[in-house]
DNA sequence: ACCTGAACACCGTTCAAGT
DNA sequence: ACCTGAACACCGTTCAAGT
C-alpha cells in the first residue's frame, strides 16, 4: 500500500476511474486496462495496489456502502429516545435522501455486488446497519426487548430492499416521495403492531 | 433452435448442465466448456442454441424466476376475496415455501441476476408479481383502489426483500419461520393501516 | 440437422526492466 | 519506492470439416 505522496494520488485516481469506468461501460466492460488508461497508469501499476480486479471493486463498493451506511447509523443516533413515528421517519428519510444523492453511482455498483455475496461484504454491512436500528428501537419502551432484533432485521430489509426495487425500476421523484410515505406507514404501524401485540 | 428430437436433449441437458455447475464451481468460475463438458457435448454445440454464454443463463434464470412468480400468483388468486389477514398469510407462506424448496439455486443464481438488470428481467418479473398482487387486493374493499398499485409493490419488494436478506444470511428454519410470523405482521398492519387512513 | 474442436480475439495477471 | 508494457494463460466465440 503507498508509501510516498505521488503513490497516494495513484491510488485515489484508480479508485476514481474504477467508478467513472463503472458509469461509463457498465460492469461488464469494465476492464483493468481501461480503467488503468482512465487513471493514467499502466495496469502494472494497478496491480500494485490492488491483488486483482475482484479486489479492486470490492474496495470501492465497500466504501460507498460504509459511506451510506454511516448516514443509517447518523440518523439511528439522531432519533433515540424519539417516538416510534418519529424514529421511523428520520431514518427512512436520511436512507432515501442518501440513496438519491449516490443513485447512479448504487445502480451501476448493484451489479458488482453479488459477486461478494460470499466474502460476507453485504453481511457485515447489513449487519451494521441492523445494529443501529437495533439500538435505536431498544430506547424505546414501546417495543418488547425480545423483539427488537428481529424488528431490526425486518426494519433494515424492508427499507433497502423497497428502496432498491423502487430505484430499479428508474423511478420518478414523485414515485420516491410515495414510497417514503408508505415505508413510513408500513414501518410504523408494523413497529406499533409488534408493540400492542403482548 | 432444436428440431429433432436428439437435440432437444441435447438443450435439456446444456440446461441442467449450467445449474450444476453453478451449483458446484459458482458463477464466476463457469465457464463454457465446463458446461459443455458436462453436458456431454462440445463448446460449439452449445453455442448453436445460445448466441453467447450470457443468453444461456438468462434463459436459466428466467425459468427459474418464472416458476417462483406462478406459485406467488397462484397464490394471489387462490386469495381473491379473503380477508386481509389471510392474503397476507397465504401469499407469504406460499413464496417462502417456493423459496425453501429451490434455496441453492435461488442464491447461486442470485450472484447472476444483476447482469440482467439493464434487460429488464427483473423488471418482467417484479411487474408479474406486483399485478398478481394487484388483482388480489383489488378483490378486498377493504383497500382504497387509489392505494392499490402502490401497495402491490411494497407489497412485493418487502416480502422478496426480506427473504432475500434473511436467506442470504444462511438463515436456520428457525430463523425463516419467525421472519414469516414478522411479515404478516407488517405486511398486515401496513394493509390495514392504508384502509383506515382515509 | 446436428455435432466437433482447433483457431482466434480479448482480457486478467505477471515480471523483467526502467526511473 | 514506484512505474512500464510486453508476454503468458485462460476463456468466450467462431467456423471449416465431419456425421
Amino acid at each position: 500500500m503507498p508509501v510516498q505522496e505521488r503513490s497516494i494520488d495513484t491510488v485515489q485516481s484508480i479508485h476514481e476511474a474504477t467508478i467513472q469506468v463503472l458509469l461509463q461501460v457498465g460492469s461488464e466492460k469494465l476492464t483493468t486496462v481501461r480503467v488503468a488508461e482512465r487513471a493514467g497508469v499502466s495496469v502494472g501499476t494497478m496491480y500494485q495496489y490492488y491483488p486483482n480486479k475482484q479486489a479492486l471493486l470490492y474496495t470501492v463498493l465497500e466504501e460507498h456502502l460504509t459511506a451510506l451506511m454511516e448516514e443509517v447509523e447518523r440518523a439511528c443516533r439522531g432519533s433515540a429516545g424519539a417516538e416510534v413515528a418519529a424514529m421511523v421517519e428520520n431514518v427512512v428519510s436520511a436512507f432515501i435522501q442518501a440513496k438519491l444523492r449516490v443513485r447512479q453511482k448504487s445502480l451501476v455498483l448493484y451489479e458488482v455486488s453479488p459477486q461478494f455475496r460470499q466474502d460476507g461484504l453485504m453481511k457485515r454491512i447489513a449487519k451494521r446497519g441492523r445494529q443501529a436500528i437495533a439500538a435505536m428501537l431498544r430506547s424505546t419502551k414501546a417495543i418488547p426487548p425480545e423483539e427488537v432484533e428481529f424488528a431490526s432485521l425486518m426494519f433494515y430489509s424492508t427499507l433497502t430492499g423497497t428502496v432498491a426495487t423502487v430505484l430499479a425500476k428508474g423511478a420518478p421523484a414523485s414515485m420516491l416521495e410515495a414510497a417514503r410515505r408508505h415505508l413510513i406507514v408500513m414501518l410504523t404501524a408494523y413497529l406499533t403492531a409488534l408493540s400492542t401485540e403482548s
